[in-house]
DNA sequence: CGGGATCCAAAAGGATACTG
DNA sequence: CAGTATCCTTTTGGATCCCG
């Protein structure tokens, strides 16, 4: 994520030669998935996401948004009423973005019995001969 | 990544009602993804991995290996010679998760311009006021 | 060769309080 | 309603040295 005024980070010079690295930073970190993927489902307000994301702070919310925004996969739009109303939208770029994670989340919810008896097995065999 | 002996934490807690935290946590980290495309080429050797990684530091290449390894997506395979000699095998889990792990690299490979040109637009809208 | 152990810096994230 | 600002804790990751 890495808001602020980033002063040509080491990471910008990096990505131009791996692609991946890009992927990852817009995938990684705990929240953006979940917001792509429920921006994706339509147009949604601050609260709307606070309620449904579960979990999120305030802070970590709007950063999560701030970046999606910078990136282009979601806009903002301000109502400049009283009180405030925000929507954000997915833009085609995070629709695009939609099935693949889908595919990842399908993988995920295939094999997650899997992966937690591969847990259970590694620990227990690595365990810490107390 | 979490390594030690977790004491059944928090996050594992929440990992059941939600799936996605899973997909994140395997697919987030600096190096997971890289590794899990490198290994799913076909075997290789620990310093193999380490220069085709690039930029990865030992202690980093070891921990996120051990990471794959506990989650059932790769295998160790230790050759009792001298000097030792440690091979990686992707699992069938993890060669499911190649396909899905491409389509978004090839979404972030087709869009890498719009998303650098959205973050261009974005920053020089946001600028600060020097 | 393939690590483990230790220490340290940076980044991510949470809690809380305040605001137009 | 939709944020900011500030402070603080936790996580990540890098550097370095050691070892069988």
């Amino acid at each position: 994520m890495s808001q602020g005024h980033m002063a040509v980070s080491q990471q910008a010079i990096h990505d131009v030669a791996c692609p991946i690295r890009g992927i990852i930073d817009r995938v990684s970190g705990k929240w953006n998935v979940q917001i792509i993927l429920a921006v994706s489902q339509g147009t949604v307000r601050f609260t709307g996401l606070e309620r449904s994301i579960e979990g999120i702070s305030r802070r970590m919310l709007t950063l999560t948004l701030r970046g999606l925004e910078r990136d282009g996969l979601i806009i903002r739009t301000v109502y400049p009423t009283v009180p405030p109303k925000v929507e954000y939208t997915a833009t085609d770029l995070a629709r695009e973005l939609y099935e693949p994670l889908e595919a990842l989340a399908a993988w995920a919810r295939r094999n997650r019995s899997a992966i937690a008896a591969a847990r259970d097995a590694y620990d227990h065999e690595h365990r810490v001969i107390a």
